[in-house]
DNA sequence: AGACATGAAACTTTCATTGTTACGTGATTG
DNA sequence: CAATCACGTAACAATGAAAGTTTCATGTCT
């Protein structure tokens, strides 16, 4: 596939999940972000070991925020969901005998190294809730359209 | 495969390039990186198309470098590989309708920018000769221990 | 007991990059 | 002018990572 899509999809989830009243389902977030309910139990998984979330099997079980949005960085999903290798450029990862390629290893990799730090300081400075007001203001400015597209509209 | 390979394999063809006498050929370039004359051709083409590296076909003929390294910056190098995308996360590239996933594609894309802004800037600052002069300091502190140890040494 | 929902393993699909083969064109040499 | 060398390009195969899917086990509520 393209991109890794768990912190985007993981946000997604989060901020629905804080509008949803009780417990949610794989099977109804995998609604939410159009994918598979298994997919879901695997991105929440690290969620739930870092008490982001929590989870109940059996009847009238699924899945519950576990603190307030405001509590909660893109840092720590991104964290959450596998930390997952942020660029798609790089130099290979096993080291060459070739002086020449260890200098530009080297340079290369303290670049990224110095971007990757920078950008996840600023992941650290977004919480999801001021994602979430991001979202407020658009449905506002949208003139109250139908916010979640999605055909059931699941008890939202 | 992991991530895109052709930013750091061109500098440390550049590289290379700057200390073979003559013209090199793709066959001697790709023995360098570990690949395929024809993969060497294909990064090639975009460095040609700047003015960076010149071909030629037919016997004694092969690639050389077209301008000093130090007026090749990262930046040009990054581009003339056929810009890569940055980053390995990010939202999926087609729009949505949920208003949701649209304010957190919104943040994430913004953020994801300014970093792409300023790890860019970052590669502009940088010349493959300063990566060349990192390769010497390392080759003088090996106490000139073998370079470039691809079998044969074709001609350096 | 039966239905519901998570947990987790195993396998398949998809996509981008890289690797490989094959053939065409131009240039040099004998 | 024929052979050889080397690039140019198209087409296809291999590889690896993320996502999708199937399947079964475990726990929970009615």
């Amino acid at each position: 596939m393209a991109r890794d899509l768990r912190m985007s999809r993981m946000l997604h989830v989060l901020i629905h999940m804080d509008r949803h009243v009780g417990r949610a389902t794989s099977e109804q977030i995998a609604q939410m972000i159009s994918t598979n309910a298994v997919v879901v139990r695997r991105m929440m998984a690290g969620l739930r070991e870092r008490g982001i979330v929590s989870s109940e099997k059996g009847h009238g079980g699924g899945w519950q925020l576990a603190c307030p949005l405001a509590e909660i960085s893109l840092l720590d999903v991104y964290e959450a969901v596998g930390h997952p290798p942020l660029f798609n450029i790089g130099p290979q990862a096993d080291p060459s005998p070739c002086l020449v390629e260890q200098a530009v290893d080297a340079r290369l990799d303290a670049t990224l190294a110095e971007a990757e730090t920078r950008l996840l300081a600023q992941f650290a400075a977004i919480t999801v809730e001021e994602v979430a007001q991001d979202f407020e203001r658009r449905f506002e400015e949208s003139g109250h359209a139908v916010p979640f597209p999605w055909h059931g509209a699941t008890g939202e």
